[in-house]
DNA sequence: CCGGCCATTGACATCGTTGTCATCGTGGTT
DNA sequence: AACCACGATGACAACGATGTCAATGGCCGG
């Protein structure tokens, strides 16, 4: 099929080991030798096989990342920032997704490792981080999910969460509602911390009635209609995610309510045609990416020091929809 | 590091050759060997090293996957549809994108052919296709670029043009405006085509000052406000990508202009909560992605009839913004 | 003129696996 | 009783690359 080193070696009239020196630098080697090498390996189209290699070596020229889902924009954004960056450095890139299921992101992992990637880029979900041996290049995204023993990059959900929250009480909102998914995802937990803690800074009591759980658009939007239908509906909600976001948006629409302010955790496409445009959290997943891949490139090169948490920040987006004031004066709580 | 077949030879007290056999298949080996084997390998928890089997073979366990970009929506589908379908027959997938250059393309195939995957799924740009040697299962998705040579998985861009536009013209449009990248790309050359035809069919002189080019949102934007104010601007636009639909939305909305219709080619998230919301030609990209599985798959067990051109049918989702009738009277051309 | 050093090069083993072929023992056939 | 067929197993080479170590030859210093 394709050339092998022996038939450089043969065209070049030299043996198989001067071949594999001219491939890996050259050192050592006469000009003139190298070369005769380079040109025989043109003529060839000569291309090292990365499985001997590899076999070898005990290492690939790959990395593995695993994210929620392929076909989310904040992954489809992290993957692409990672494709770029790992092409630069004559990485090729595996990706795999693990759903909401921590069994089947360990497995991922486990694979991605059995095929010596260089490094991996991990979404966690549960505990599937424990899958990666010590010693690999590894950098969790997102989120860390307890893990302290990997390079992370984050957000602060959090303080992010109370500050958004605070945001819509700023604007008069009394009672604000709480829609993302259940709090299996350690994010979420931490917004939902961030919720808490807006309130009580605020002096109020949590209403439990306001939070609300569901996964996936179409749950969130039914979810979100038992919150407009409460005795005492929310004059705003605050949408832990995307998904949340556009099941809250979708459920104001069907009930005709265009007085109930929305503030989204996370940016997403078309956020800014809609109408009112959404006020959004911005995570900035291609910052995300960047650092993580920044992370993953020095532990790669060796970089040993302990591990890295990096926090980055996030930005509120103004559009409109957190902007609304609440209609008539504010209800007082029973 | 981790077992080998020596290892669990020799926890079996058996020879290197006989694990080989009970791994794959165990036909001739005696079933008590098996189950030594078999616990020998659970007891170690060996996994044969793919690189050595890949050496030996000549093939991978891996299918590489190719698209334009690795964030848009489209392709994200049709990766998310590829892994599933890759990991239910144990095979890893590559990812790759050639952005809008053919020798990138090119050399992003180049690559994955000399990783011997198994096969190739390829939205191909250009001509890189070419890059592809006989002999490799590849299947082609979205556009063709002119190659018979491969399986395709493709939508009829010509005739659910016209019938868009057509629509369009049924609404009582007579000026209808062409928004879309450069004809660099093939499918966007039949959309064009189906533009003239369906105009043609009407008895209608194309205004060639209606047809725009652009790409990207923001320069599609752009070009969108330019045919909103020609001297005598369209009552309609067909979008002829999502991009390009994104475009004259913001570009309609920032005109203030709400009496102009929209259809875009290609379904995209939020297009139902626009206001108003966007009806779309569906591409069914999940649906190209099975499809093009499907032929994947029956490529890589040896199925080697002449090649399969599919076409999966559109879908119109009247959502309301192509339903718009023109305002006033309809206008004699010049 | 000889010994030794250095630059250059090559022979060979090795990575972990599978294909080829040989070997071994057993039981049935003549 | 000798032979053969066959099931089960193993020794060894090969896949294509790189690390180890030795060999070669020229040049310099003594």
């Amino acid at each position: 099929m394709s050339a092998t080193i022996h038939d450089v070696a043969r065209e070049a009239d030299v043996s198989i080991k001067t071949v594999s020196r001219v491939i890996n630098g050259g050192q050592g080697v006469a000009p003139v030798t190298v070369r005769l090498v380079r040109e025989a390996v043109a003529a060839l189209d000569y291309h090292p096989n990365q499985f001997a290699r590899s076999l070898r070596s005990g290492a690939s020229d790959t990395i593995g990342v695993i994210v929620d889902s392929l076909a989310d924009p904040f992954s489809a954004t992290i993957i692409s920032v990672a494709e770029r960056r790992a092409m630069a450095e004559g990485l090729d890139i595996f990706v795999a997704s693990t759903g909401a299921d921590a069994t089947r992101a360990a497995s991922q992992i486990a694979r991605f490792v059995r095929r010596r990637v260089r490094g991996l880029l991990v979404m966690p979900y549960g505990d599937c981080v424990s899958a990666v041996p010590a010693g690999t290049a590894a950098v969790l995204i997102d989120r860390r999910s307890g893990f302290d023993t990997f390079d992370s990059v984050t957000v602060a959900n959090e303080a992010s969460t109370r500050d958004g929250v605070g945001h819509l009480l700023a604007h008069g909102h009394r009672r604000v509602g709480f829609l993302g998914p259940a709090p299996g995802f350690q994010t979420v937990r931490g917004r939902i911390r961030g919720y808490r803690r807006a309130l009580a800074a605020a002096g109020m009591v949590v209403d439990e009635r306001l939070i609300a759980a569901a996964w996936g658009a179409p749950a969130a939007e039914l979810a979100a209609g038992r919150l407009l239908a409460l005795d005492e509906p929310p004059t705003a909600i605050f949408a832990a995610t995307p998904m949340a976001g556009q099941g809250a948006f979708a459920a104001m629409r069907a009930a005709g309510r265009t007085d109930i302010a929305l503030l989204v955790f996370g940016d997403f496409p078309m956020a800014d045609l809609l109408t009112p445009a959404i006020t959004v959290i911005d995570q900035d997943p291609a910052g995300h990416a960047e650092a993580a891949m920044d992370r993953l490139f020095a532990r790669i090169a060796g970089d040993d020091s302990p591990p890295l948490h990096q926090v980055v920040p996030t930005r509120l987006i103004v559009r409109g929809s957190a902007e609304i004031a609440p209609a008539g004066r504010a209800r007082s709580r029973a």
